[in-house]
This record gives structure tokens, C-alpha cells and sequence, in this order.
DNA sequence: ATGCCTCGAGTTCA
DNA sequence: CTCGAGGCAT
């Protein structure tokens, strides 16, 4: 230590100390200059401790030294916003800003509006709360509504101020910004956390979200995590400037690091110009950004604006195109569904794309090949679709290997060896194999397992596949035969087959406890509902939806399996497709051993119901169910086709069919009778006895429909992630109100309720002007109704 | 026949 | 999330 700059009292030397290293961080963080060298800003904070070691009395909560402090005892406390944090609206095209900017044109009268742009970071936001200057508490976004306290770790990052600089400040500031990890500092924490052995981060935004998540403040303080101020948050009004940008030049002189690439921009043609000087400069930058944000700068005509649901309309977020990588296709496999549906899919040379390492891409089908030209060993652009799924965008032909071939779809199965085939008219080639494909078993047992069917906990795709290599399992029946031994065996064997240690050998206890959940897992999934059985069993074009349709119009699985599809085909979205689809499943024998199989190991519908009134008027049971029993159609069968020949068409021309007037349709008719010509159905005819009388029983039965609920008729879109419920079980809440949940936005959809990070979806609505009932909204709503 | 609107199925990665 | 295709109104 230089004794001249030792100052003789202790205080006085502290606070020499602490503005030293104060103003390097500001320096730093905030003007980009060149502060201090690493080891001489090192030597200050080794003094500055030291210093406050001997004399305690010296220390402050908001030195330097004190940015780690305690762990919360356990994990976060909720913070509620006291203004809520918002989020924004996306564009992906000059024509969604061209709107944006038009509706604002129209709104404030002003041909060329002024706007604040702004780099849109890639990292999590968060918000800093200031009082009388100095830092108290910092959340992240959560919800919008209530955040997590990350107070101790926001503390370690040192482009926060602890406290705010000048004087001018309000007794109550509330700042929004990003928390971000620049590229060289991410790289640089990576190739440390290799040479070291230590976990390295995906990307730089995983790793600041995960880092400010830590409980550990010591850890968060080890990552280069870094922060731009963005915009206000609770603040008195009166406080603040008539611009976004003069606020944002205050945060600067306060000590908040503020973009340098913060700009004012005039009109749709001025943020375009900025949209694309910034989109050139992005890989050139020192960190992730996905796109620029256009705020209105009158801070008065964003309060006029105001919000749609939880956007507001003055500002809006233009997004880059999803970003794309090029890399080399290693093989083109073969991957076999649970409908034997063949999926080609491109090994890739394991490639970075928007921040995850990407090594498959589906090519979905052998025209999407054919179309792209693409082959084993060709260079190609991927991408990531929407930023989740990636895909093959295009071949770059010129780097295309000498000796290359067209790729051709193989004949047989890679699995099974059976025949690849390609139905009349589809695009989908299928593996004939159908029941004996170990693939197509695998996976309809995996459906079967899966959790938005049987939903078995612990019982997924890896143990699936397992079982039934070693032999255990065949079909989704045998799953409720395993003991325990069979488990512990299963896993012994497997074990021994891949040569790893047995680690359940030796803790065999561990083992035991591991397939007894199983176990129990397996038991308890044995009391179903009907739809979520009916979907479980991989009826082809029979998903969660037609699952509904058919447990809510039948009520009971024995009806369904007998069912034939001239009828199945009256219900609403059946159609002659999915109910032959139907039929045709619960035709084969095989299928309907392995029904009787499960309900003999105990599976049970715990909804089971009888058919409304509702259903009697569909079919029209009293109009000519009840009256025409099985022989009387057969003869009526023989007398029309004596009347008019043995022509189905020329039956179906006739009006007078006492069918038709009972208000079927004429080639559902047809089809019925057509169907009843055909010897091969006999045994099904035979079936379908039980459920023909069941209905007509219940037809006697019918009584008055039920009283109409809330939300009858109306269709609701859910999308994002809720804070207090999933969106299944919103969504349940929804239908119980008698509205029905569908996946996608249109014209007939009557409101969407959007989460946090909803997506597409709630552009979508925005777009065709739906109405969007945020979580607040739903809540009120659902509580007005006692749900 | 045509054009929505939906649903089903397949897929990626941490 | 996206694509293909079934259902249904026009």
C-alpha cells in the first residue's frame, strides 16, 4: 500500500475507498470508458475490506464489499409489483410495425410520432426499487403481477448502483431493465467451467436467468452477469420528464448503465431505418439481442393510450427472423410413430442455432425431401421454427459433395422389416406391421402411459422401451401384470445388458422403493375416465378431443366398442373417416382381447354415464330407433333393395326412405345399408346388437335437457403460462361453465385468455381483434361464477 | 368444389 | 409449433 494515499483516519479512508470503486463501476458499466486495471480495482476492495475487518463500526450496507451477503433461508419471497411489469407485443414483418405505427398515427393525430428505440435484449427482466437513493429491492417480472425477491443476488451484479448518483432523484424510484451476460464474459465463464470440470451454461440467457435464481448470492456473484435500464416503473408522476428519452438520459446521470444504442427515431420509416442498422451491427455486438423495441416517446400519450390486456398500445417489440445456422446432414433415419407413420429426420453435425445446440430435424415427410432436394452429406440452413423446433430450411447445392444421390424412402421398416406403404392420395408412408412392429408397440404403450392420457408416473419412453426389449411387456395389457420382482429383474438385466454398474444391485434397497412406486403408480392410474382411456388406446384420428366426443355423446366403453360406424359417424367431427378409423380398431380381435385384458386386470371408468337427451335427438332414437329394431331393418333392408335394385347410390336418391325421414342423412343410409350387405360384418352386426338396445333402452328415458350454463356455446382459446392454475385445469373450470376449449384462434373464437409468455396465439387473436381476458380478468370471472 | 376451422400427430431440448 | 388432412358450411 502507498503510504500517500493512506489517509490517517480510518472513516475518511473508507469513503475515499468506496467512491474509487463506485466510480469504477460507473465508469465501466455505465460510460464504456476504460476504468481501472483488474488488479489495481482488486487492491481497493482488498483494502476497503481490510479496512472494515478492523474497524466494523466503519461497515454500510451499501459498500462495495457488502454486495454478497446472507442466503435466504429458503427460497424466494413473492414480491408484488406496485406497478405492474409489462410485456410486449411482437411484430415479425414491416407490416405489423406499419400497423402499429398507423393505429398510433390515428390515435394522436400526429403524422410522423416520435419514438424512443431500443436494442431489445436477451436476458430476464427485472425490476429495482430505490428509496432515497438507495438500492432496497429487486424482483424479477414472475407474472407481471408478483415477482420473485432476488434482492441479495441483484446486489452482486455491479452495473447496479447500490446507490443512485446526483441528488435530484425521487424518494421512490422504481427502474425496469434487463439482466443480461455479455457473449465474451459467457464464453469466458465457459471455458473456465470446462478446463475446471464444472457445469457449463447453454447460452447466455439461460445463464443469466439461471444464475439470478441461485439462493446462493456467492454464486450468482461468480457470473459475469451484467444490466441495462430500460424503463421506469413505480414512479411518482410528477416526477418524471414529458419524454421516455430524457428519463432514460436521468438514469444515465443517476448511475444506471442506459444502451449506447438508444436512439429517437420519427415514424414508421425511422424505426425500419434503425430496425435494420441495428440488425446489421447484431452479430458484431458484445451481447444477445432478438430484436428492437419502439416505444412512443411522449410519456403523456402513453398514458393516454393505455393497454390492450397486458400490452400496451404504445410500445411494440420487432423482432429479428428466427436466426439460422448452416451445418452438414450426417445420415437421413427413419423414425417409425405410433400409427407406423415413417418421419424421416436429418442427423445433423451437432450446430449452434439461437442459443441451443442442435443435432435432429424433422423433414417431415418424403415430399418435404423430394422438394428440397436434400441428401446425405449435403450442407444445409437450419433453423429454429417460431425459435423452438428446428428445420431444415434450404440446401446450399453449390457445396454439395461430387458422388450424391437423390434419397430415396427405404421399402421396409428399419424396425420390423415389414413393407413400407403409401395410402392412395397421402403424403404419409406407414409400416404395414402394425401389431407385431416392436416400434409401433413401443409407442402406443408410451402413448397409453403418457400423462395427458393413463398418466403413469415414472413410467416413461426409456423404462417403456426397456420392458419391452427384455421381453416383459407386448401390449399396454401386460403392463398390469408386473410384480415387483419383474421390475427389479427388468432392471437387473438391463443393467447387465449395457454393461453398466448395477448400481441397484448394490443398493438394492433403493431398487425395491423404485419399482414399488412404479407399482403403485401403475395401480393408480387403473381408475380412469372414459376419455382419457379412450384416447390412452391410440385409436388412429382419435385424439383428446374425439376421445371427449365420444365419451360425452355414448357415456360407456361397452357401447363404444360395439358401436358401428354408420352411427359413430352422427356425432359431431365424426365423419366417414374417423369413424371407419373407429370401427376398424375395435373390429380387430386382437384389440379387443387386449380391452378385455385390462378390464380383467382391474382397469375401471370411473365416469361412465348414460347418453343425454341430448344424444337421443341427435339419432333421432325416437323418431326411428325405438320403432326399427334389428330384424326390422334387415327387412326393410331386403324390401327396399328388391324395390330399387341392388344400387346403394339409387337407395340413397330416395326420399321417402323411411330412414332418411327420420332425419338421417341419405348416404349415411346408403352407407348403413351397404354396410349391412357385406358378409365380413356379420360379427360386427352381432356386436352392435348390445349397443343398439342400450341406446333404445335409454331413448324411453330421455327426459327434459338440462338447464344451459354460463358459457354454452362459446369457444375459448387458452395460451401462456398462468401463475395460480395450469391451463388444464383452467381449462377444465372452463368446460364445467360449459364452454368449449379449443386450440386454436379464428373468427368464431369468443375470447382468449392469455398468460404470461403467451405467444402466437395471442398475436393472433390481437390480430383478428378477439377479445384477451388476462389471468386477473379469468379469476374474477371464474370467481363470479363460484368456480 | 372450395375454403375455413379444427384436430391429430410428430418433434426438440434443457 | 407446424403441417396435413378431416369435417362441415357454403
Amino acid at each position: 500500500m502507498n503510504a500517500s494515499e493512506t489517509s490517517a483516519d480510518p472513516a475518511q479512508r473508507a469513503a475515499e475507498l468506496r467512491t474509487r470503486i463506485e466510480d469504477a463501476n460507473y465508469r465501466y458499466h455505465v460510460l464504456d470508458d476504460a476504468a481501472i486495471p483488474d488488479v489495481e480495482y482488486d487492491r481497493l476492495m482488498r483494502e476497503l475490506e481490510a479496512l472494515e475487518a478492523s474497524y466494523p463500526e466503519l461497515l454500510r450496507s451499501d459498500s462495495p464489499t457488502r454486495r454478497v451477503g446472507a442466503r435466504p433461508a429458503e427460497g424466494f419471497a413473492e414480491v408484488r409489483h406496485a406497478q405492474r411489469m409489462l410485456s410486449l407485443a411482437n411484430a415479425f414483418s414491416d407490416a405489423e410495425v406499419g400497423d402499429f405505427v398507423q393505429r398510433i398515427v390515428e390515435r394522436t393525430g400526429n403524422a410522423q410520432p416520435q419514438f424512443s428505440v431500443e436494442p431489445k435484449f436477451d436476458g430476464l427482466a427485472i425490476s429495482l426499487r430505490y428509496e432515497h437513493g438507495a438500492f432496497v429491492q429487486g424482483a424479477t417480472r414472475g407474472d407481471g403481477e408478483t415477482g420473485e425477491d432476488v434482492t441479495a443476488n441483484l446486489r452482486t451484479i455491479r452495473a447496479i448502483p447500490l446507490r443512485l448518483r446526483g441528488a435530484d432523484w425521487p424518494a421512490v424510484l422504481e427502474v425496469r431493465g434487463e439482466v443480461y451476460m455479455p457473449r465474451a464474459a459467457f464464453e469466458a465463464y465457459n471455458a473456465k467451467a470446462r478446463a475446471e470440470g464444472g457445469k457449463v451454461l447453454a447460452n447466455p440467457r439461460n445463464g443469466a436467468a439461471g444464475s439470478l435464481r441461485q439462493l446462493d448470492p456467492a454464486i450468482t456473484a461468480a457470473r459475469p452477469l451484467a444490466f441495462y435500464a430500460y424503463a421506469p416503473g413505480d414512479v411518482a408522476e410528477s416526477e418524471l420528464p414529458s419524454t421516455h428519452s430524457a428519463f432514460m438520459t436521468r438514469l444515465r446521470d443517476w448511475g444506471f448503465p442506459v444502451s449506447h444504442l438508444v436512439e429517437t427515431a420519427h415514424g414508421l420509416d425511422g424505426c425500419l431505418d434503425y430496425f435494420r442498422r441495428i440488425g446489421a451491427q447484431r452479430d458484431a455486438l458484445p451481447f444477445d439481442i432478438d430484436g428492437v423495441v419502439y416505444k412512443l416517446d411522449d410519456l403523456g400519450l402513453q398514458r393516454e393510450l393505455g393497454f390492450v390486456g397486458r400490452t400496451p398500445r404504445w410500445a411494440i417489440a420487432h423482432k429479428f427472423p428466427a436466426q439460422e445456422q448452416t451445418t452438414r446432414v450426417l445420415a437421413i433415419d427413419i423414425n417409425i410413430g405410433r400409427t407406423g407413420a415413417a418421419t424421416p429426420i436429418a442427423r445433423l453435425e451437432p450446430v449452434q442455432v439461437a442459443g441451443v445446440v442442435v443435432t435432429n430435424a424433422t423433414l417431415h415427410n418424403a415430399d418435404q425431401i423430394r422438394r428440397l432436394d436434400v441428401r446425405v452429406g449435403d450442407s444445409v440452413i437450419v433453423r429454429r421454427a417460431g425459435d423452438v423446433i428446428p428445420e431444415v430450411v434450404r440446401v446450399m447445392p453449390e457445396l454439395r459433395p461430387s458422388e450424391s444421390s437423390k434419397w430415396q424412402m427405404p421399402t421396409h421398416c428399419p424396425i420390423c422389416r415389414s413393407e413400407l406403404v403409401q395410402e392412395e392420395g397421402q403424403v404419409v408412408w406407414r409400416c404395414s406391421g402394425e401389431l407385431i412392429c416392436p416400434a409401433q408397440q413401443k409407442e402406443s404403450i408410451i402413448h397409453f402411459a403418457s400423462r395427458r392420457a393413463m398418466d403413469i408416473e415414472g413410467l416413461g419412453s426409456r423404462l417403456i422401451e426397456d420392458l419391452c426389449d427384455l421381453g416383459f411387456v407386448a401390449s399396454v395389457a401386460d403392463l398390469y401384470k408386473l410384480s415387483l420382482d419383474d421390475f427389479i429383474e427388468m432392471k437387473r438385466r438391463a443393467d447387465e445388458r449395457d454393461g453398466t454398474t448395477p448400481e441397484t444391485v448394490k443398493a438394492g434397497k433403493v431398487a425395491s422403493k423404485w419399482a414399488e412406486n412404479l407399482i403403485e403408480a401403475i395401480d393408480h392410474s387403473k381408475q380412469a375416465t372414459l376419455e382419457r382411456f379412450l384416447f390412452a388406446l391410440g385409436i388412429e384420428h382419435v385424439g383428446e378431443s374425439t376421445a371427449k366426443v365420444l365419451a360425452n355423446w355414448f357415456g360407456t366403453l361397452e357401447r363404444i366398442r360395439h358401436m358401428p360406424w354408420p352411427l359413430l359417424k352422427l356425432l359431431p367431427d365424426i365423419g366417414g373417416e374417423v369413424g371407419r378409423s373407429i370401427d376398424h380398431f375395435f373390429a380387430q380381435a386382437g384389440n379387443q382381447r387386449v380391452l378385455d385384458a385390462l378390464l380383467e386386470h382391474g382397469v375401471s371408468l370411473k365416469d361412465e354415464h348414460d347418453v343425454s337427451a341430448k344424444l337421443a335427438a341427435r339419432l333421432g332414437i325416437e323418431n326411428f330407433l325405438v320403432q326399427l329394431e334389428i330384424p326390422k331393418l334387415t327387412e326393410l333392408r331386403a324390401k327396399q333393395f328388391a324395390a330399387v335394385g341392388q344400387s346403394p347410390e339409387q337407395l340413397a336418391e330416395l326420399p321417402s326412405h323411411p330412414l332418411i325421414s327420420a332425419g338421417l342423412p341419405a348416404d349415411t343410409v346408403a352407407a348403413w345399408l351397404d354396410w349391412h350387405a357385406d358378409a365380413a360384418n356379420a360379427t360386427l352386426y352381432q356386436r352392435s346388437a348390445a349397443a343398439w338396445n342400450a341406446l333404445r333402452e335409454l331413448a324411453a328415458s330421455v327426459s327434459a335437457s338440462a338447464a344451459t350454463l354460463p358459457l354454452e356455446g362459446k369457444t375459448v382459446v387458452l395460451t401462456g403460462t398462468l401463475s395460480s392454475m395450469s391451463r388444464d385445469q383452467v381449462g377444465a373450470k372452463l368446460e364445467a361453465l360449459g364452454a368449449k376449449v379449443s386450440g386454436s384462434v379464428s373468427k368464431k373464437t369468443d375470447f382468449v385468455v392469455a398468460g404470461e409468455a403467451a405467444g402466437s396465439k395471442l398475436d393472433k387473436a390481437q390480430a383478428l381483434g378477439v377479445e384477451v381476458w388476462d389471468e386477473a380478468r379469468l379469476l374474477e370471472y371464474l370467481k363470479g361464477q363460484g368456480a
